[in-house]
Formats: structure tokens, C-alpha cells, sequence
DNA sequence: AACGAAACCTACCGCGTTACAGGTAACGGG
DNA sequence: CCCGTTACCTGTAACGCGGTAGGTTTCGTT
């Protein structure tokens, strides 16, 4: 079994894959994930929308796969993040609308009875605190204001990012995101 | 034109009308605006979907009703609120995961294209940080840690109420949303 | 050149959705 | 007692949805 040229198929349909992601984030940000239809999807890479179910059998398919992509995409510098990354990272986003919006549709709709993406937010979510309790104890040591621990202060810190996201969202002019975080952060950064 | 019993028939029928709101509430919780069907409300009720049309011309004009109930809700406090209410309103929250389900579900929505509580969302939210900044002086005058002013604060204090939300809707468990929100407010409590 | 698999497409099914049309029974006011 | 309004219901139109079945073309391998 020759791996020369099987490749090219496996690459090529890979890349195939990966475009259908990339429309589905699209498609999910302008009507959430009950909104998106595998027909729309489908229409933006060209294809239709049973062309579209021979690389992911089911609608649910396509959602593990977008989710698993958001999942490689913020792994990268997950490894060692710091304080000053994350502003970073929040002026970032506000240059990306489109995939905030996607996640902050999701995570709307994950709330919801027997929604498929409940379950990777809940553990993404715990995930995350627990992350962030190490940056901020890297950061800050146990010295934060008001005798508060990077555990109690970790679910704060994610807290501030999302809704800070939807208030810039809805009204982008009137909220100053990334200038918001930082006035966040400048009050951890307070001596107790 | 009498009043008597006229009123008898309005009484009932805004009764009806009320019912139908409460009933839609529910259903939104548990399956988002867009995933909430006429029929599922009026079931509840005990109507078939086009007896519910009846009272609701509409799909939006139900929702309509929905996002005016929650005007009135907590439109009576909002005349002079102070910061030790938000936290007991945080604490009252805790306590009915339905109604903070329904409008983190419609909130999530919201800003997806077109959706029809879109607008609302906006004006209710610029509203509520101008409110919140003016609950923030009246408290704290100016001096605030950091420099930061009421206007800069505020919407980092909308931001964690919502996101302590989410966070808790997903995990209760998990996360002590009172709790995390006092602790905020305490942040704001250090002096400069 | 032949073959087998991958990459699509057309056709179709069944269901759920909002909304419209029109009918009917109850009820309250004159 | 009549009559108009209110409060529903049945029937149905029109459409969009996810998913299945099965065929056909394309293409790399042998």
C-alpha cells in the first residue's frame, strides 16, 4: 500500500472538509445552530445538501466537527498563557466578529434542552476556569484583592469575557470590549 | 358604555393572554426562541396552535408580549436600586433557573442576523448600563479603584451578572453564582 | 484497460412549521 | 330574545427541514 498519491485523495478531501467547516461557522454565526440549515451550508461550498451529507452523515456530525476545530484553534497557545496574552487575545476577537458570534449564538443555544452542544460547553467551561486559575496564580501569586482566590476570581474573569462579547455584539460602537477587559484586569492588578 | 361586567370578559381574556406568555416562557427555556413551536406553547395551555393565533396574531407578537413581561418584571424595582439589591437580585435569580434560561437563550439568539428580539436586546442593554452607572455613583461617587469611573464599570458589572449566568445555567454545580458576583462587587468596594 | 472506491447528484419521503380561511358554539349587552 | 363579538376549532396551504436510496461520474491504483 503505497502512501505516494493515496494522499492526495485523503488531502484534497480533507481540505474539502475543512471548507464545509469553515461555511457551517459562517451559516452558524448569521442563525445559530437550529437556524442553519445543512442546505445553506452546503450552498456556500458549492455543493448540495446531500452532496454535503457524504462528508458528515448528520447534521450533529457537522456541529462535533465545527466545535472540534474551535477546540485546535485556542489549544496552540493554551499551553503557556499570561495576563497580558489574554488583552491580547480579547483585541483579537474584536477584529473577528464572525467567530465570536458563532460561539456566543452556540453558547446561547447550548442552554437549551437537549442541545448537542451543551455537554463541550460544560466541560470546556470547567476546563477554561481551571486554566485561568493557573494564569492568574502564575500571575499574581495568591495576592489579589481582597483576599480573593484564582479560583473564585477565575469564573470572573471568563465571566467578564463572554458578556462583554454580547454587549459588543449587539452594539459595537457603544461598548469598548477590549478596553473594557483591560479596566478588568487593572482591577485585579489593585495591591489587597 | 358600561363598565360593569364588560370588564369581566377583558379581565378573562387578558387572564388567557398572561397564560399564554407564562406557557411561552417555559417552552423558549427549554428550546430557544426559534426552536420554541406555537403548537408546544399552545399545548401547554391547552389550545390548539390556531387558538393560540387567536390571542397572538403571530410567531414575533408572542415574543413581543414575552420581552414586555420582562420590562414590567423589573421595572418596578429600577426606580432606585443600590448595590446590595443587585446582589440579593443575583441571589433571587439563583433561585429560578427558568426565567434566566428563557432570556440567556433569547439573549444568545439575539445577535444572530435578523432575529426579532435584536433590537430590544440593544436598547435594554444601553439602558441598563446607563442605569447601572447611576446605581455605581450614587454608591460609590467617582471614586472608584483604578481611576475607573461609573460609565467604564459598568458594563464590566452587566457583563459578569450575564456571564456568571451561562456559566452557571451550564453547571450549576460548579459554579456559586452569588457568591462569584459578591465578589466582584467587593472588587469595586477597594478603595483607590 | 479494468476495476473499485470516492465524490458527488437526482429523486423522494415524512415530518414539522407558520399562517390563512372559514365555521361554530358560547356569552354578554341591548 | 336577538345579535354581535369573543373564543375557539377543523381543514389546509405552502414550505423547509434532515435524512434515505440509488444512480452516475471521476479518478487513482493495479
Amino acid at each position: 500500500m503505497p502512501y505516494g498519491d493515496a494522499m492526495n485523495a485523503r488531502v484534497r478531501s480533507e481540505e474539502r472538509r475543512a471548507e464545509i467547516v469553515r461555511a457551517a461557522l459562517e451559516v452558524i454565526a448569521e442563525r445559530g445552530y437550529r437556524g442553519a440549515s445543512l442546505a445553506a451550508v452546503a450552498e456556500r461550498v458549492g455543493l448540495t445538501q446531500q452532496g454535503l451529507l457524504h462528508y458528515f452523515p448528520t447534521k450533529e456530525a457537522l456541529l462535533v466537527a465545527v466545535l472540534k476545530e474551535r477546540d485546535q484553534w485556542d489549544a496552540v497557545p493554551a499551553t503557556r498563557w499570561r495576563i497580558d496574552l489574554l488583552a491580547s487575545l480579547v483585541e483579537y476577537n474584536a477584529m473577528r466578529p464572525g467567530i465570536i458570534q458563532t460561539f456566543s449564538a452556540l453558547l446561547g443555544e447550548s442552554v437549551t434542552e437537549g442541545h448537542p452542544a451543551r455537554g463541550y460547553f460544560t466541560d470546556r467551561y470547567r476546563q477554561v476556569r481551571e486554566s485561568m486559575a493557573a494564569v492568574l496564580r502564575t500571575e499574581y501569586g495568591d495576592r489579589l484583592p481582597n483576599g480573593l482566590t484564582p479560583e473564585r476570581t477565575a469564573p470572573l474573569l471568563v465571566a467578564v469575557m463572554d458578556g462583554l462579547q454580547y454587549q459588543w455584539l449587539l452594539d459595537p460602537d457603544a461598548v469598548d470590549m477590549p478596553g473594557a477587559f483591560r479596566d478588568f484586569l487593572a482591577l485585579l492588578g489593585e495591591e489587597a
